[in-house]
DNA sequence: GGACGCTAGAGCCTTACCTCA
DNA sequence: CCTGAGGTAAGGCTCTAGCGT
C-alpha cells in the first residue's frame, strides 16, 4: 500500500511530492497522508482569489451556516434554523461527568461572547455554552483578573482590531497575570483541521467567520492555524529529510557496486580481451558539459545490442565528437541521476 | 513615480502550560 | 506524589506586502 503524504506547502502541487515518492520503494514508506489542498495556498495568502472561489463552490454551499459545536447552545433568535450537528457530538454531552459546569462556573474564556458587552444582573457576561467537552482554559482567568470587563473589552477589540488588541495580551500579564494554557475541545480541533484541509491559510473574513463558528476569538483561530502551518512544515521536513537519507544510502551502495564493478571490469580487460560480448550499455559524454548520457541500453530482455565499436570496443569510430564508454552493465538510473540525464538529453 | 511611514499578516523561535507515562 | 518528555497554545520578533501621504 503506498499513500502520498504532502503536509508541505499546499501552494506547491501535491502531485509535485508524488512524482518525488513515486521514486520511492512502496516499502519505503508505508505511512503517507494526502493533505494538499485544492483550495487555499499562495492565492489565499495573498488575500484569497475570491472569484475563483466563487466559480468553484456553488452559493448554496456557502451559505453561512451556523454550526452548533454547542450541545445545548440555544440558537440564537435571529438565526434560521440552518445549525449543524457534528455527528460526533451526542446530546448526552450536556450530562456529560467532564463537561463545563455552566451555570455554576459561569463563564469560559473559551468561547466567543454571544453579545459583547451583554450582562446579567450579577454582572458577569451573559455567555451561553461554550462547549461542554473538557477544555481546561476556564473562566479562572477572568476570575483572576478580578473583572471580566476587561476581556469584555478585549473580545470587542478582538473582533474590530483583532492585531492591535492581541498584542496587547501581554498587558495583562504585566499586571500580575500568569498566562493559562488554553486546550481546545476536540471538537473544535476537529473543526479546525477540517477547515485547514480546505485552506492553510485565513483571511480575515474566514478568521471572524470560523471564530464565531468555535466560539473562539479570532485571536485563537489564528494562532491556530500558524502552529498547524508549523507542524505541517515540521513534518514535511522530517519527510523530506527521509527521502533525502533513503538517497543518499541508495547512492552510496551504488557509488560502492559501480566502484567494484569497475576493478572488476580493469582486471577483466588485463585478463579477457573479449570481455566487450557481454551485453553493452553506451553511456555518451558530451565533452563539452562533460555529462554522461545514456544513448542506447539493453533490450527489455536484458540481452544487449553493441554499437558498431573500433578494434578497441569503443564505439567513436563515426564523426560523433562525442566520447562513448562500453560498460558490461545495465544502467541503473536513480531518482536523481535519472532525471539529470532527462535533462541533459532534452 | 519614488520615498517614507504605517499596518497587517505570515513565518519562525521560544516560552509556558498541560497531560501522561 | 514527583518527574521528565512530548504536545500545543500563545508571545515576541522579524520580514514583507499593501496602502496612503
Amino acid at each position: 500500500m503506498e499513500l502520498a503524504l504532502s503536509l508541505g506547502d499546499a501552494s506547491k502541487p501535491f502531485s509535485s511530492f508524488l512524482d518525488k515518492s513515486a521514486k520511492i520503494s512502496s516499502k519505503d514508506l508505508g505511512f503517507c497522508i494526502g493533505l494538499g489542498s485544492g483550495f487555499g495556498g499562495k492565492s489565499e495568502e495573498k488575500g484569497e482569489n475570491r472569484e475563483e472561489f466563487d466559480r468553484r463552490v456553488p452559493s448554496d454551499s456557502r451559505s453561512p451556516v451556523q454550526l452548533d459545536l454547542l450541545p445545548f447552545s440555544p440558537v440564537p433568535r435571529n438565526q434560521p434554523a440552518t445549525q449543524l450537528r457534528f455527528p460526533w457530538l451526542s446530546d448526552n454531552l450536556m450530562s456529560e461527568p467532564g463537561s463545563t459546569d455552566v451555570q455554576g462556573r459561569g463563564l469560559d474564556v473559551n468561547r466567543f461572547p454571544v453579545a459583547v458587552g451583554e450582562e446579567v444582573e450579577d454582572g458577569t457576561t451573559a455567555l451561553s455554552s461554550p462547549n461542554s467537552t473538557v477544555s481546561s482554559f476556564q473562566m479562572e482567568f477572568c476570575i483572576k483578573n478580578g473583572s471580566n470587563r476587561l476581556s469584555n473589552k478585549r473580545d470587542l477589540e478582538m473582533e474590530t482590531h483583532p492585531e492591535r488588541a492581541s498584542s496587547r495580551a501581554s498587558d495583562d500579564e504585566e499586571n500580575g497575570l500568569t498566562r493559562k494554557k488554553l486546550r481546545l475541545s476536540k471538537e473544535q480541533s476537529a473543526f479546525l483541521e477540517e477547515s485547514f484541509k480546505e485552506h492553510n491559510t485565513l483571511n480575515p473574513k474566514q478568521k471572524l467567520a470560523l471564530a464565531k463558528q468555535l466560539n473562539l476569538r479570532p485571536r485563537q483561530v489564528e494562532v491556530w492555524f500558524q502552529n498547524r502551518r508549523a507542524r505541517t512544515k515540521l513534518k514535511q521536513t522530517e519527510v523530506d529529510c527521509e527521502y533525502l537519507k533513503r538517497c543518499c544510502e541508495t547512492l552510496t551502495e551504488e557509488n560502492r557496486r559501480l566502484q567494484k564493478e569497475l576493478q572488476e571490469l580493469r582486471a577483466l580487460k588485463t585478463s579477457q580481451p573479449f570481455y566487450m560480448q557481454l551485453p553493452a550499455t553506451t553511456l555518451t559524454m558530451c565533452p563539452s558539459c562533460e555529462r554522461v548520457v545514456t544513448t542506447s541500453s539493453s533490450s527489455p530482455t536484458g540481452t544487449a545490442t553493441p554499437p558498431p565499436t573500433n578494434g578497441n570496443g569503443n564505439s567513436n569510430s563515426n564523426n560523433n565528437p562525442s566520447i562513448s564508454l562500453q560498460l558490461a552493465t545495465k544502467p541503473r538510473l536513480f531518482p536523481f541521476s535519472q532525471a539529470q540525464a532527462a535533462k541533459s538529453a532534452s
